[in-house]
DNA sequence: CGGAGTTATCTTGATATCAAGATAAATAAA
DNA sequence: TTTATTTATCTTGATATCAAGATAACTCCG
């Protein structure tokens, strides 16, 4: 018996419904369930690692922008919150908690004086270095129970709504 | 060219690691990076039905969930916020929020005087009622343009996923 | 140049959330 | 029964978030 025969959470709910409104077709709410719920369950998982190193979620999601963007490592704060979809208002609080604890640095942008650019500290950078890291190998430890066939088709799957779902939003 | 040879949003991210740390296996990243940007991207599309019936997410899911419990729309906090996903206190403050606005009842337990059982009024059952339906049909909407073999294939996918979890998770 | 409109950021006030602790009722053990 | 433990809920205090508005710096056109 493969999973595709199991029943998750899901199954449950989507059974409840289906008794309280037979007429409805929820085909789309058992998969956005599912997206939601492995969503859900997911972010946990994930935490474990930040803190380790001491890191909020938000904190990791903050410093590792930094760092992808490459040497210098310095970005704007509109950069930051329209990549991290938060308010600007949220990474004005971020930036000073992160500037608190020493992980950034603000510097001057001489192209434009709105702006104070946001820049990792060597300690920012050492210490979400190493949490990258160990991030990219729990994200791996954890889907690691699928074979490749299934995390390619799972990929390719979540690829082709993600395309829908940018569409939508442009 | 089909929808898996576009570039998405996340083809950007990992290009972008990929450059910086070019020993990291990115795979997992890109599949939870799909994952959590697709949650995203969701939200707002299904909180527009939600507005319409001047209702915030979070109070639909509770209405969402009783109504789902079958008659007669009545549960314990504990089933609630358990099912939700949410703490204890935040239960509370949604259940006084929502009895102010008279969408719930709370009434006495007489199996365990520790619990008011929380149950849909009379107002509450009518507005979840037409809002879940509009609710589905959005869901529906949001998911029509990719074909049912897609659709198919990703939630197959995605159940493959929450399984995992959830046996992690337990 | 100089005003009008735009853009980047921060401030303010309200809300939703959680963790930890308090309270009270139910259950189990002695 | 009486005490101890567990369970269900609420309270408290701190935090992260957003929307809306304030501020200041840019840009563009006449």
């Amino acid at each position: 018996m493969t999973n595709t025969h199991k029943l998750d959470g899901i199954d449950a709910i989507v059974a409840q419904w289906q008794a309280e409104k037979p007429q409805l077709d929820l085909s789309a709410m058992a998969i956005i369930g599912r997206l939601k719920k492995c969503h859900a369950l997911m972010q946990p998982q994930l935490d474990k690692v930040f803190e380790r190193h001491n890191l909020g979620f938000w904190e990791f999601d903050v410093l590792a922008t930094l760092l992808r963007s490459g040497k210098p490592y310095c970005l704007a704060p509109t950069q930051l919150f329209s990549t991290l979809m938060v308010t600007s208002g949220t990474m004005t609080h971020r930036m000073t908690q992160l500037e608190k604890r020493g992980l950034i640095e603000r510097i001057p942008n001489e192209h434009d004086a709105r702006s104070k650019l946001v820049k990792l500290s060597e300690t920012g950078f050492e210490i979400i270095n190493k949490a990258v890291d160990e991030h990219v190998a729990n994200e791996l430890e954890i889907l690691s129970s699928l074979n490749n066939q299934q995390q390619m088709q799972l990929d390719q799957s979540l690829k082709q709504l993600l395309l829908l779902l940018e569409s939508i939003n442009s």
